[in-house]
RNA sequence: GCGGGCGUGAUGGAAUGGUAGACAUAUCAGACUUAAAAUCUGAAGGGGAUUUCCCCGUGUGGGUUCGAGUCCCACCGCCCGCACCA
């Protein structure tokens, strides 16, 4: 008998399916489709162990989904441009393009081995011009359609890498690469439209069944809809009234200043005209950008002398200020502050001496607002001081609600539904990304490359050693003929936003060669995804350009209508996390070690004893990282897959350890063994039969459950409870056999190569991975007779073994008849017995 | 501050309102072995009685229920997301 060797074990399986083509999507109408995707890398050279996790939940699903009868879609692709390319190249020479496909080809090499369900067939990389072409044309349509346009906005800009920076690129107000010092510079940029859609964003949450709800909620906070009035205060000077808007309409009366953006046109105006304001602007402005910056930075005011009228009484005079912590960028970036019903004009009014005027107060206990302002829930009944519209006890809500209506029938201000989402900025001063496909020409504008004239290629003869975009000064690229006249003119030099090819890449792999973006009967076919598998990270931004782009798809005709929502069903995986191992260097500074240096907690070459940190998300400046390659040379990629699936739930981070990853490996070669024995035994049919199938077909029922609804570990540890009955069972020889052929079965989607290798030896017929999916036989899965716990008053005091069809005041009788019962009962009837059939007798007395 | 989630043995975790701790790790004991590894068998929530019996036990306190880890309320702790959003 031959021992457990997956490198041996592996190869061949993988050959075996590569010949056979199984993996092979195709479409056919006598079988249902089945579009199982994990959110596709970012090619950085090396796979870690959360891809493993990752793909390995996809390869499950798929696979269980290809036993069981479906075309199954199971693509992989790179998500392929962005910065760490170019940041290469610029550190340590080379090309982008180069480091990039090279570091594909590392990756595939790695993956490869997982021996993951993949339809190979279908691999793209974001950076061939084959897709990145296809986005172009993408780019056009929407351009056309009205989806995307230009604005000036205002950016982060990097003087001496002359780049515009990613607000998480500028540290401390600093270019997280050159160290400058970073400006805001105005630039013109291209937006997609995706604001136009908020309320269809928000309003189509509500059908996606099949995510997780905090991913709902989160896209819902990000949309940001607010409901509330907008109205103008007329200037006592006459000039140009002030518009703002508010939510809160109902506490008018307890407002106590009007409050502007120091961004707001007036305060701009006063800037030009006062160094004072121009000051306090430039005061305001300098804070950092930083959360923690904004939360301790104090309110700052200038009283900029100017004062309105309040809309309901015209005699009331209202200063106007200029504050610190009102953004231009939502709602009209002007306000009136209500200090008694809002924290922040509170702390400004106290500390700039402004009046405090409660509007309404709690019923029970009816205070006046000292330094902390009284904001119940919008719910929640109050008592109203003078309120305008007659109100006396009324919600907040409904306070809201009467404030519109009436501001909107004496005519001076509009209910107004306003959202936090803004529009998406996409170009991006970088070479390595898709070229925005438009010309600039002084004639004719801005005008749309010509759609057979794509691919807008990268020009591959540009240089990195100075800084600075190198389309922007690659002349023979970037001066091309007008498309529309012919006379000179210049090509775009912005390159879109990564996360504009991660927008649609899903649909591409419905027809990945195709001459147009996608192929309708392919998008017919294959959308939608049935089950999207990523990270919790992507939650917010990667999913709700999905669901833009995938709507814009349908406005300009790439995709069917019901793809709109492109993910059917969505499941966020936890990480990979590890153990960190740490010494201190005579400074006392804290030195990492990589667990393969570590044996019996000390360092192995040194012998210094390690403090071991609590597990964290595996990273590189930590140390506390497993190479998969290495887990897979030691152990095989069967192991490597069973661990990550079986010791915590899918949705929960997974701590990797490497007792876990050894017995994970013993228990596999245990399967082997006990596998390989069954092959060569002839033992009769025995009575232990009977109970074996019994055990199996549980076994079949519950691991298909644990499958279908991502209780992998749950369905592992049934797997383990499956193996250890069939290991100890008196069974025939033939019972055994059927028994480990579907024990073979069932852990295929997990362990595919030694599911193959055990069915093979097994005499078992073809593939593992296309043989049908077992199904439980109902008569099995029922116990003919059954053991019921007694309770007594709840607490479980006996038990006893019944025919499972006894009728309940049957077993009323037996449980009564239990000593434990008659003690407890000590002659006294009992009040009540409850017989729960097939669960429980629960005697109260 | 707002929103969401989670608290179960030494550890990861299991448990449609129905026998809490499945399964696994680590631990201990035994078998096999000259020995070790591997493998196999068994023990194990805490406490008490030592025969198989009793008490306590799912962060804390209350509630609903014949019955609560599970449902409800309050509190404590931890984690995540968002945030001067008017």
């Amino acid at each position: 008998m031959s021992r457990y060797s997956a490198s041996d074990i592996e190869a061949k399986w993988q050959d075996a399916w590569d010949e056979a083509g199984i993996f092979r999507a195709t479409r056919s109408a006598d079988k249902p489709k089945y579009y199982v995707l994990e959110m596709f890398p970012y090619p950085s050279g090396r796979i870690h162990m959360g891809h493993v996790r990752n793909y390995t939940m996809g390869d499950v699903i798929a696979r269980h989904k290809l036993a069981t009868g479906h075309n199954v879609l199971h693509p992989m692709g790179w998500d392929a441009f962005g910065m760490p390319a170019e940041n290469a190249a610029m550190a340590i020479g080379g090309h982008p393009k180069t480091w990039t496909y090279d570091n594909i080809a590392d990756m595939r090499g790695q993956m490869k081995p997982l021996g993951l369900s993949i339809d190979w067939s279908r691999e793209f990389a974001t950076c061939d011009p084959e897709y990145y072409g296809q986005q172009q044309a993408l780019f056009l349509d929407m351009l056309e359609a009205g989806l995307v346009y230009r604005k000036n906005a205002v950016v982060n800009w990097d003087p001496v890498d002359m780049t515009v920076l990613a607000n998480e690129q500028v540290i401390d107000g600093k270019g997280w690469r050159s160290g400058a010092e970073v400006e805001r510079r105005e630039l013109t940029q291209w937006f997609f439209n995706i604001s136009s859609m908020s309320e269809e964003l928000l309003e189509a949450l509500d059908g996606l069944d099949n995510w997780p709800a905090k991913v709902r909620l989160m896209q819902e906070n990000w949309i940001g809809k607010s409901r509330g009035l907008q109205f103008a205060f007329d200037r006592v000077d006459g000039g140009e009234p002030i518009t703002v808007y508010t939510t809160r309409p109902d506490t008018l009366m307890g407002a106590s200043f009007v409050g502007i953006s120091p961004d707001h046109p007036i305060a701009k105006a006063l800037e030009a005209e006062s160094p004072q304001v121009a000051d306090f602007v430039a005061e305001c402005r300098k804070g950092g950008t930083t959360e923690e910056a904004i939360e301790t930075a104090p309110k700052l005011g200038y009283d900029t002398g100017i004062r309105v009228k309040h809309p309901l009484n015209p005699e009331w005079e209202l200063p106007v200020w200029i504050a610190n912590f009102i953004l231009m960028d939502y709602g009209t970036g002007a306000i009136f502050g209500c200090p008694a019903h809002d924290q922040r004009d509170l702390d400004f009014c106290r500390k700039y001496d402004l009046p405090v005027v409660d509007t309404f107060v709690a019923l029970t206990d009816p205070k006046p607002v000292q330094d902390e302002a009284f904001v119940p829930p919008k719910t929640e009944k109050v008592k109203w001081i003078n309120h305008f519209a007659g109100l006396d006890e009324a919600t907040g809500q409904e306070a809201i609600d009467a404030t519109v209506d009436f501001a909107e029938a004496q005519g001076w201000g509009e209910g107004v539904t306003k959202y936090r989402l803004r529009d998406w900025g996409l170009s991006r001063q970088r070479y390595w990304g898709c070229p925005i496909p438009v010309v600039h020409c002084d004639t004719c504008g801005v005008v749309p490359e010509k759609k057979e004239n794509l691919p807008v290629r990268l020009p591959d003869d540009v240089t990195f050693d100075k800084p600075g975009n190198p389309l922007d000064r690659h002349p023979t690229w970037r001066d091309v003929p007008c498309p529309s006249c012919g006379k000179p003119a210049k090509r775009e030099t912005d390159t879109m936003d990564t996360f504009v090819d991660s927008s649609w890449y899903f649909a591409r792999f419905t027809a990945p060669r195709a001459e147009t973006p996608t192929v309708a009967e392919d998008a017919e076919y294959w959308m939608n995804v049935d089950q999207y598998i990523g990270g919790i990270e992507h939650a917010i931004l990667h999913l709700l350009y999905s669901r833009f782009f995938a709507r814009a798809m349908h406005i300009t005709g790439h995709l069917p209508a019901k793809a709109i929502e492109p993910f059917d069903a969505l499941f966020t995986q936890g990480m990979v996390t590890h153990e960190i191992y740490q010494t201190r260097d005579d400074k006392g500074r804290p030195v990492y070690h990589l667990p393969e240096d570590i044996e019996d907690g000390k360092v192995k070459a040194t012998g210094e004893a390690v403090e071991i940190i609590p597990s964290a998300k595996m990273s590189k400046s930590k140390k506390n990282v497993v190479d998969p390659v290495s887990i897979i040379s030691a152990f095989g990629a069967d192991t490597a897959r069973w661990f990550v699936l079986s010791d915590s739930p899918p949705e929960r981070d997974v701590e990797w350890t490497a007792a876990g990853a050894e017995a994970a490996f013993k228990h596999l070669s245990r399967v082997f063994r006990i596998a390989s024995e069954i092959a060569e035994a002839d033992v009769a049919p025995q009575a232990a039969d009977e109970e074996l199938m019994r055990e199996m077909n549980k076994t079949i029922r519950d691991v298909t459950l644990g499958v279908d609804s991502f209780g992998f570990n749950a369905a592992i540890a049934k797997l383990y409870a499956f193996t250890n009955t069939l290991a100890k069972s008196k069974a025939g020889t033939a019972a055994k056999r059927e028994a480990a052929k579907t024990l073979a079965q069932l852990m295929a989607p997990m362990t595919p190569h030694l599911s193959e290798e055990i069915w093979t030896l097994l005499g078992g017929e073809g593939l593992v991975a296309t043989a049908p999916w077992p199904v439980a036989d109902e008569a099995m899965l029922v116990d003919d007779t059954v053991t019921l716990p007694i309770q007594i008053n709840g607490k479980r005091r006996a038990e006893i073994s019944v025919a499972k069809d006894l009728d309940k005041a049957e077993v009323e009788k037996a449980a009564l008849a239990v000593d434990a019962v008659i003690r407890a009962l000590d002659g006294a009837a009992p009040k009540k017995v409850i017989v729960v059939p097939g669960r429980i007798v629960n005697v109260v007395i």
